[in-house]
DNA sequence: CGTATTATTTATCGAATGATAATTAAAGGA
DNA sequence: TCCTTTAATTATCATTCGATAAATAATACG
């Protein structure tokens, strides 16, 4: 709340008042990414630096004190996004094999959805993709190292197939079919804001019990393929 | 190749002699609109009208005489991607009894993904969902009105339940969480350029098989649970 | 209280944007 | 061949954009 006032003032001719409070550096520098995520992931990464400036109730060269240009703002949104709010927890609960493996898949996607599953992190995830593709190449390959491998090696486990040697390919991708098709849930229901007609938490349910009831059968006959071409 | 020649004039001092060649309007129209589709997959809806013109060796007016303004040129590229790139034979191949429903959706993907997996496709329309909800969620509703009910149906008949009935909205989530997880393998291959370890059609032929090994158990789980509160 | 620091402002630049009006010249028909 | 039509051009306007320089005033400190 550092700054309220702005345009509603009685539309007189005199400029209104020039206010001018005097904030802490670092407050400052988090309220600029906080309301930059917020117009970002409304308008895109093409939005104005004055309407960003109007919306903090600061004037636009302000922000030029805090961040040099444009693009170093929209690398603090992506590091407040995609860095901030990965919670290393999802690691651990996956890989802790004193649960089921069904329990741990739909807490872990429950917990998951429930940080993505917003219009920020869902938006600018889509712009950042279109904009360049590091960031989410990066962000692909974090998932795929910190969540996929470890689905896919306990997957493997719950179906009595050899649990130390690393997952293959072709196993790793079973899980990613299974990460997208929760991914786009999200993606219809906040980007494309198409009428659901499932609740998250039925989805994730039924998505986790096809996989973990089909994906044993393909594992299967994966690895027979494996040892016979060995 | 209407109109070549461009900014590869020797760099004198003088205007590069302008060229005026006079098309026929329905040419020049569907000219206009394949390098719009071109230049927006790669700039996004941001591209500049100058760069278009540039790109076709024509001036930015002249792009005013066949689209009123810049966003009819964006509806003629979204005419162009997603109703005329939509195949009828689809639906049909889907809904055909007379072949086995694995092969039928197999087939089915392979072909779907030959016409979409394409950074034109792709990227349009994630670009179209970010500005505007309607593009995509009427593509949505068709997909899931023409793809993704039949799918559900077939599927369902497969495993010898109902046939007649319209699929619940649980049972056609679970065929959305099919799709989903593929077209998140496009847009993983052809957005976000991720290093891919499996070639599509693995992918595909995995992806079915999980779905149509797992799918069974849960939609009867589904349809006991309506049989019971009925 | 008075002075130094610096957060915040005002003013402005140059480039790029979508769009319009007026002008020019290529093609088709008599 | 001339004349009508209209495709395509040149010229230009009003906004908006990211960014910079200089002026101002709120705070901290002595």
């Amino acid at each position: 709340m550092a700054g309220r006032s702005s345009t509603s003032l009685a539309a007189g001719a005199k400029p209104p008042a020039p206010r001018r409070t005097r904030n802490k550096p670092e407050e400052r520098h988090r309220e600029f990414v906080r309301k930059a995520v917020e117009l970002f992931a409304e308008v895109g990464f093409e939005a104005g630096t004055r309407e960003l400036a109007q919306r903090l109730g600061v004037t636009q060269p302000l922000l030029y004190r805090y961040f040099p240009s444009k693009d170093d703002l929209i690398a603090a949104v992506y590091q407040e996004i995609y860095v901030n709010r990965w919670k290393p927890e999802w690691r651990e609960g996956l890989i802790d094999e004193s649960r089921p493996i069904r329990d741990r898949l739909i807490a872990f996607y429950e917990d998951y959805t429930e940080t993505i599953f917003t219009p920020e992190w869902l938006r600018i995830y889509l712009f950042a993709g279109l904009r360049g593709v590091d960031i989410n190449r990066r962000y692909a390959a974090t998932v795929e190292a910190e969540i996929l491998r470890p689905i896919t090696v306990a997957t493997r486990k719950s179906f009595g197939l050899g649990g130390g040697d690393p997952p293959t390919p072709e196993e790793v991708e079973l899980s990613w079919t299974l990460q997208g098709g929760i991914f786009y849930y999200g993606v219809r229901e906040i980007v494309y804001r198409f009428p659901m007609t499932v609740d998250r938490a039925a989805m994730i349910r039924n998505a986790v019990d096809t996989f973990l009831a089909g994906v044993g059968s393909v594992m299967k006959r994966l690895a027979e393929r494996e040892s016979n071409s060995a």
